[in-house]
DNA sequence: ATATGTGCAAACTCTTTGCATGGAG
DNA sequence: CTCCATGCAAAGAGTTTGCACATAT
């Protein structure tokens, strides 16, 4: 049986508000905002809780660790800024994406990227 | 100046050979059958030279570290087998891709992952 | 001869885990 | 009052770096 606490609380607060992917520093950093105490480990743990739970997905894009979002979201993309590494939602999506596979490849989903200098860093 | 040694021959003959994308491990195990006496911090080193130098790129597919394939071939993606694991380039690229971005952000690049069962897993 | 490249091991970073304490139910 | 969750610190995994020696030029 699954417990609330103040600490899960915080960072369940901190996806809803956050609009973009979080990496496991920035929850923490957000979170502590909320309940000073939290610590790195509880983001790690819970973390892999909610995933489990299918309350968070995993999104991984280069330039380090996974970073997570909120699951049951509309179909979207990502945006990395180079500059100051954060990751932006991108709504629109090329609807042919899929159909580019070679012949005798069934595609089931796909993840695009897009890098460049987001509107504050450009 | 760069030297040319019997490491870095062996490191660049085992890309020439490759024909997927590899991690540091696979370079190190591969390139032993040539230079057994080459190390880890070599192959982390000479990839990030050859990197620098646009001879090597960096390939960041889910599931792992980075990979590096040989830089100067056509602009292509991947397609990852959920099946056997492997990756398909993808030749073709939708061309509107990079203007998908919000307002104000610059595109510099793009990366596309298409997922699914490859044509012998089909 | 000179300075770059190498191998080793230590340092670093990111993530996970063990354990005693705290707090939800 | 029970256990699950937390915080800390240590342990792991992957990558980088400092140093003395090897070697390409």
């Amino acid at each position: 049986m699954q417990r609330d606490t103040r600490q899960r609380r915080a960072m369940r607060r901190v996806f809803m508000s956050a609009g973009r992917p979080l990496t496991p520093e920035e929850i923490l950093e957000h979170g502590q905002q909320i309940v000073p105490s939290l610590g790195l480990a509880t983001v790690y743990r819970y973390v892999k809780t909610l995933t489990a739970d299918a309350w968070l997905a995993e999104v991984e894009l280069p330039g380090g660790g996974v970073r997570y979002e909120l699951a049951e979201r509309p179909h979207h993309h990502h945006f990395l800024c180079r500059s100051c590494d954060q990751a932006f939602d991108v709504h629109r999506c090329p609807d042919e994406i899929e159909e580019l596979a070679p012949d005798g490849f069934q595609v089931d989903s796909h993840e695009l990227i897009l890098y460049g200098r987001c509107a504050a860093c450009a």
